[in-house]
RNA sequence: UGGCCUAUGGUGUAACUGGCAACACGUCUGGUUUUGGUCCAGAAGAGUCUAGGUUCGAGCCCUAGUAGGCCAACCA
C-alpha cells in the first residue's frame, strides 16, 4: 500500500516475475542456512535480512536450517548461539531443520542415482582425484573406477555406509562430465567416509553428504520456492540443478515445486573482516577477549557493544541488495545506530577525563539537587535529579588558558553554561610545579539556574559543558573502542596478512566519573553520556563496579573542524604556501559551464535548444581557446557537448581566433555526422 | 589458454516492458538549539568503465575491449 512506491531489489524482481507467471503465493518458502561452526556476524545479517526480510514481506514461512554435514567442525555450542542471534535480531523462523535429518532421505535418492548409472563409487586417493580433475583452464579425465557396474557400485556404497571400510579409501561420485568447463560438474563427491561423532546422528552414520548434494536437496525437502545465496555459489548453481532435476525425477509427487538458487553480494563492512575463520583466529589468539567482544564485527559483539536490533536491521535493508562486489563505510552502520540511539537513550552526565573545576563563590558544603531531562527527543522520558556543588570535575578538553574566538568551551573571563545548572565565568587556575592544571577557578551566576526562568537563566552563551560533583560521583570502568583494523579493506591485500594490520590501540580503558543516578543502571542499559557518545552497561558489571562500553561516539563537527585546522597549519609550516584558498573559485569556467549545457543539448525541445544556444554564446566569451582545444576529442556518441564546442568555436572565431588544423579537423568531422544539429553548426562556421 | 559474474557521484543502492540519472550515508553552507548532538533549509559532487552498433531517443538492448571478482577442499 504504503510500499508501492519502494523499488524492489533484484531478487524481489524475479519474486514477483514468478508469481506473474502463475506461482502460487503460497508456495513462496525461504530459509537461513548457516553451518554450525561459528558464530554470526554482519555479513550474516545481510542473509538473514535478506530471507527472513522476504518471509516479512510476503507472509510466507522462513526455515531456520542448519547445515551441518560436516561432523568434524560443527558444534552445539553454535547452534545455540545462532538461535539466540537470530531470535534477538527480533526474526522468527517457521522451523528450525538440520540438514542431518535428511540423511536417510539423501541416501535413498542415492541408490537410485547409482542405478540409473548416475553415481560411482570411486577408490582412488584424493591425489589422484584432485589431478584427474583438471584446472579451469585444462579439462579433467576420467577416473579408472568410473566405469564400475551398478552391482559393483551398490555393494560398496553399502559398505561404505556399513563402516567395512577406512576414511579416506573411497567416496561416492556424481557421474557428470569431466570435461565440462565448470569444475564442480567434474563428477563432485556426494558422501565420504568420516568416523566423527556428529553432534545430532551421533554415530549413526559413517558417511556423509557432500554440502551441494546436501545443501540443495534440503532446499527440495522442506519446498524451499527460492534459495538465496552469496555470489561464491554462482558456479555451484549448475550442480544444484543437475541434482535437483534428476531427483526431481523420483519424488515429483511428494516434492512439486523445485528450488531456484539466486545469489547477492555479500556484505563487507570497511575496516573489519567478515570470514568465520579470520574471526576465530582473532578470538584463539587473544586478539579480542572472545566472539562477542565489543570489537568484533559479530552479532553478538555488536550487541554486547551496544547495538540495537532496529538499527542493525535498519543498516542492513539501508545497504540494500545487488550483485557487485561492495565495502558499506562503517559511517553508515554508526548512522543507523546514532540514530536510534538519539531517540531512545537517557540522557546522563559523565566526565572520562577530569579535570577538577572549583566554583569559589558557592557556599561550601551546599548542594542542590537539580533537574536534567532524560531525553530532548522523548517528551514522554521524564527526568531526573542530578546534584550540584561548589566542586566538580570537567572534561580538561573543556578547558583552555587561552583561545580562539571559535573555541566556545570554558576559558578566562569568560561565561559558559554548567549543563541543567548555572552559567560560570573562568578565574584563574592552579598548576602544580610542572605546569599542569589541577584546578580550574570560576564563579557562577546565582540567578542563572537552568530553567528558573529568570532573566539571566535564558542569557546567551556560546557553550554549555557537562560535569559531575566530585562529592557525588560514582567512579565507573568505561571502555572505549577504536577500529580493530587500521586497514580499510584488512582482508584484501594480496600480499599481505591480516593480523599485520590490527590496531594495537583498539581498546582503551577509562576510568571515569558518573553521576549517582547510574547507580541504578543496569547490565545492558543504554544511555547517552552528554556530549560525548552512546555507552551501555557492559555485562562484566557487578554490584560495586560499574562498567560501561563506549557504543559510538556523537557526531563531533569540532573535532573534524580542529583536525582540518591542524592540516592546514601544517601544511603552510611544511611548504610555507601562500594560500591553499583558490583565488577564482567563486565562479565555475565558462568551460566547465558549457560542458553541462552541452551535454542534454540534444535531448531539449527546439526552444530550450535556442536558449541554451544563446548562454553558451555568452560564456563563450570568456572561453580562452587552450580550454577549448581538448573537448575537440570529445567522442562521437557525445553529440551534445560537440555541438556545445562547436557554438564556442564559433564565437571564438569570430573575436579573431585564427583557424588552425585541429580546428579545421575538428569542423570537417562535424560536417560528416549524422546528428543534424552538430552539422548545422558547424555549417554556420 | 577456459568458464561464469559484475561495472551508475567518495560509498552503497534506484531508475517500472528504452524517454532530461533518484535516494541514503558522507562532504560543505546557513538557521534553530542549555549537547559543537538532534532538527530545519540549502549546496557541491555522476555524461552511468571504453569504443562501436541498433533507435527519433540507450545507464538499460547488441558487439568488441578494459578492469575487478569467483571457480582446481573427501569445507560450507
Amino acid at each position: 500500500m504504503t510500499e508501492e512506491t519502494k523499488s524492489l531489489n533484484f531478487i524481489e524482481h524475479i519474486i514477483e516475475e514468478d508469481l506473474a507467471n502463475g506461482m502460487d503465493k503460497n508456495n513462496l518458502r525461504f530459509r537461513f542456512p548457516p553451518e554450525p561452526n561459528g558464530y554470526l556476524h554482519i555479513g550474516h545479517t545481510k542473509a538473514i535480512g535478506i530471507s527472513f526480510g522476504l518471509g516479512e514481506k510476503y507472509n510466507a514461512p522462513v526455515n531456520l536450517r542448519f547445515d551441518d554435514t560436516n561432523p568434524a567442525k560443527e558444534e552445539q555450542e553454535y547452534v545455540d548461539a545462532i538461535k539466540r542471534d537470530i531470535s534477538w535480531l527480533g526474526y522468527q523462523w517457521a522451523q528450525e531443520c538440520y540438514s542431518s535429518d535428511y540423511f536417510q532421505q539423501l541416501y535413498d535418492w542415492t541408490i537410485q542415482l547409482i542405478k540409473d548409472g548416475k553415481a560411482y563409487v570411486d577408490s582412488q586417493s584424493s591425489e589422484a582425484m584432485a589431478e584427474q580433475k583438471g584446472t579451469p583452464t585444462e579439462v579433467g579425465t576420467n577416473s579408472p573406477y568410473r566405469d564400475r557396474s551398478v552391482e559393483e557400485n551398490l555393494d560398496l556404497f553399502q559398505r561404505m555406509k556399513n563402516g567395512e571400510f577406512e576414511a579416506g579409501t573411497h567416496v561416492l561420485r556424481a557421474k557428470i562430465d569431466m570435461e565440462d568447463p565448470n569444475m564442480l560438474m567434474r563428477d563432485p563427491i556426494m558422501y565420504r567416509i568420516l568416523y566423527a561423532h556428529h553432534h545430532r546422528t551421533g554415530d549413526d552414520w559413517c558417511i556423509y553428504p557432500m554440502y551441494d548434494w546436501t545443501h540443495g536437496e534440503s532446499d527440495y525437502i522442506e519446498q524451499i520456492s527460492h534459495s538465496l545465496c552469496s555470489l561464491e555459489f554462482k558456479p555451484h548453481r549448475k550442480l544444484y540443478d543437475w541434482f535437483k532435476e534428476h531427483v526431481y525425477e523420483y519424488s515429483k509427487d511428494e516434492y512439486p515445486l523445485q528450488p531456484k538458487q539466486r545469489e547477492f553480494a555479500r556484505l563487507n563492512l570497511s575496516y573489519t573482516i567478515m570470514s568465520k575463520r579470520k574471526l576465530l583466529k582473532l578470538v584463539e589468539e587473544n586478539i579480542v577477549s572472545g566472539w562477542d567482544d565489543p570489537r568484533m564485527p559479530t552479532i553478538s559483539g555488536l550487541r554486547r557493544r551496544g547495538y540495537t536490533p532496529a538499527a542493525i536491521r535498519k543498516f542492513v535493508e539501508t545497504v540494500g541488495v545487488a550483485k557487485r562486489e561492495n565495502v558499506i563505510d562503517v559511517s553508515l552502520l554508526e548512522f543507523c545506530i546514532r540514530e536510534d540511539l538519539n531517540k531512545t537513550a537517557n540522557r546522563v552526565m559523565a566526565v572520562l577525563n577530569p579535570v577538577k573545576l572549583v566554583i569559589t563563590n558557592y557556599p561550601e558544603g551546599k548542594e542542590e539537587w537539580l533537574d536534567a531531562e532524560n531525553n530532548p527527543e522523548d517528551e514522554n522520558a521524564g527526568s531526573h535529579k542530578v546534584p550540584f556543588s561548589r566542586e566538580l570535575y570537567i572534561e580538561r578538553e573543556d578547558f583552555k588558558e587561552n583561545a580562539g574566538s571559535k573555541y566556545f568551551r570554558l576559558t578566562l573571563g569568560k561565561e559558559v553554561r554548567l549543563k541543567n545548572a548555572y552559567i560560570i565565568k573562568g578565574e584563574n587556575v592552579v598548576k602544580d610545579a610542572d605546569g599542569n592544571i589541577t584546578e580550574i577557578h570560576c564563579t557562577y551566576d546565582t540567578d542563572s539556574l537552568s530553567g528558573s526562568g529568570t532573566e539571566a537563566s535564558v542569557r546567551k552563551v556560546k557553550g554549555t559543558l557537562h560535569w559531575v560533583s566530585i562529592a557525588h560521583a560514582v567512579q565507573a570502568e568505561v571502555r572505549v573502542y577504536d577500529r580493530l583494523f587500521s586497514d580499510e579493506a584488512p582482508g584484501n591485500h594480496k600480499d599481505k596478512d591480516f593480523m599485520e594490520f590490527v590496531n594495537p590501540d583498539s581498546l582503551s580503558i577509562v576510568n571515569a566519573f558518573v553521576e549517582p543516578y547510574l547507580k541504578e543502571a543496569k547490565v545492558g542499559d543504554r544511555f547517552q553520556f552528554q556530549r560525548l557518545g552512546y555507552f551501555c552497561v557492559d555485562e562484566d558489571t557487578t554490584a560495586d563496579k560499574l562498567i560501561f562500553n563506549k557504543t559510538v561516539g556523537l557526531r563531533d563537527t569540532w573535532a573534524k573542524q580542529k583536525k582540518v585546522a591542524e592540516q592546514d597549519q601544517n601544511k603552510s609550516q611544511n611548504q610555507s604556501k601562500p594560500k591553499p584558498q583558490n583565488q577564482q573559485q567563486s565562479s565555475r569556467p565558462a568551460i566547465e559551464e558549457i560542458k553541462k549545457l552541452g551535454k542534454k543539448y540534444t535531448n531539449y525541445p527546439p526552444e530550450k535548444q535556442q536558449l541554451t544556444r544563446a548562454k553558451i554564446q555568452e560564456l563563450a566569451e570568456k572561453v580562452p581557446y587552450e580550454d577549448l582545444e581538448p573537448l575537440f576529442g570529445t567522442a562521437v556518441k557525445k553529440a551534445g557537448t560537440r555541438i556545445a564546442t562547436m557554438i564556442t568555436l564559433g564565437v571564438l572565431l569570430k573575436n579573431g581566433q585564427e583557424r588552425n588544423g585541429n580546428i579545421d579537423e575538428f569542423i570537417a568531422k562535424a560536417l560528416d555526422d549524422k546528428n543534424d544539429l552538430l552539422v548545422a553548426e558547424a555549417q554556420q562556421i
